[in-house]
DNA sequence: ACGGCGGCTATACGTGGGTATAGTCTGCTA
DNA sequence: TAGCAGACTATACCCACGTATAGCCGCCGT
């Protein structure tokens, strides 16, 4: 449960992937090197191969242990009523130090698994929300729940504009109360009246079937 | 004015820089070669060598390409009034075969001047909303423009996982509809109360200085 | 006591790819 | 016509790094 789970004394393997999600986090996985990690892991080049077969092969293990760490963490914080902000806190303090590793995997279109998951969250918390407001929704649920998700990831994925753009280092405190709090605003005090968002997805249908890209609002 | 600027009759530094928009935005720029981007670009390696230097001054030049043809669509459209989809519509496109390399530098924490130059966008915006709202902000407006940035960029850097999970190709039209309203629900719907907010507040408040990372509720 | 197996190391191989150099061709000025 | 400059190519170098092989050592069952 330690937030770094371990020590020195764990078994090689788990120390190589440990490290792996390290180097592969900080200086991605090209520029990452296996004699680099095996180091870090105070084991040999040739081990790792031992144990994950390849490179890839010790992706895979990486993105695996990930999916495995969110699952625990959300096991553990499943009471997600936003009343108990301790206990979502120390999840996430748990999640933290693999943030570089998530950012580029989810960047990179990999750990499928982790953004579905936090999809079908999203989800649940959609229809309790629906189920308690009587206007209706302007999209589907699925769809406001994927954008809900990729909203709410793009915090650690962009945490180093963020970061930067703030002034406050990244993870820490100071920087999670600004964020929650911009979060908090922009949750409860709408950006646009109903009749100008309803007058807008009516626009957006008459364009319809239309032209090329579009993704979302300037800011 | 092209979607894509260049048909084949360019000058060969160009058509070098966006072939290499082109390779590092769709392979990486560790996996990228100099020697398939010179392909590309109907060029022999060594002038890629010889216009920008080596691999990393060809990355700078496209970054700065890339800030160049922001603020050229910024520019264009800069009557952001959300009235004018259209014209947003015209510039979106524009910037959308970019749209993996701006990704992937906004990922590895490049393309510094792109994301400040979308908060100080937000932060216009967001000024001109304060004016038109009686309720008091939760947080300082810099916050919420730095948050609504990172938002409002997750649908480009999330890209993949947001169109597997809507099973609808990216750039397109399909995607911009679901997204769009997707947002303008969330743009116009309050998902928590005002009384709530303000109690999350006050909590974040006491746990103050606390402790460790935090960074967004659960969707 | 022993055979075998799995965790582990040392060493070597092969090559992809960034970089460096030398040279060619075109066009311009005088 | 000479001669220089800059765009461009061909070729070679070199090393970092993933991969492969061969072997050592300690443990466990019998």
């Amino acid at each position: 449960m330690a937030a770094v789970p371990d020590p020195q004394d764990l078994t090689a393997r788990a120390r190589i992937r440990e490290a792996a999600l390290r180097h592969f986090g900080e200086e991605g996985f090209e520029r990452a090197t296996i004699r680099a990690i095996a180091e870090t892991a105070d084991v040999s080049p040739g081990l790792v191969r031992h144990h994950f077969g390849s490179k890839d092969g010790l992706r895979e293990a990486c993105d695996e242990q990930l999916v495995k760490l969110l699952r625990h963490v959300e096991r553990e914080a499943h009471t997600y009523r936003a009343g108990d902000l301790g206990r979502i806190h120390r999840a996430r303090a748990e999640l933290a130090p693999y943030w570089p590793y998530m950012a580029r995997a989810l960047a990179e279109g990999r750990a499928a698994p982790l953004f579905d998951e936090m999809v079908r969250l999203s989800e649940l918390w959609l229809e309790e929300l629906d189920a308690s407001s009587d206007a209706e929704p302007l999209a589907d649920r699925r769809s406001r729940a994927v954008v809900a998700t990729a909203m709410s990831l793009s915090i650690v994925v962009l945490r180093q504009h963020v970061s930067r753009a703030l002034g406050v280092e990244m993870p820490g405190a100071d920087a999670d109360l600004l964020i929650s709090k911009a979060m908090f605003d922009f949750y409860s005090r709408p950006l646009i009246g109903p009749e100008d968002a309803a007058r807008l997805a009516a626009a957006l249908d008459r364009l319809g079937g239309g032209a090329s890209p579009r993704s979302d609002p300037p800011a």
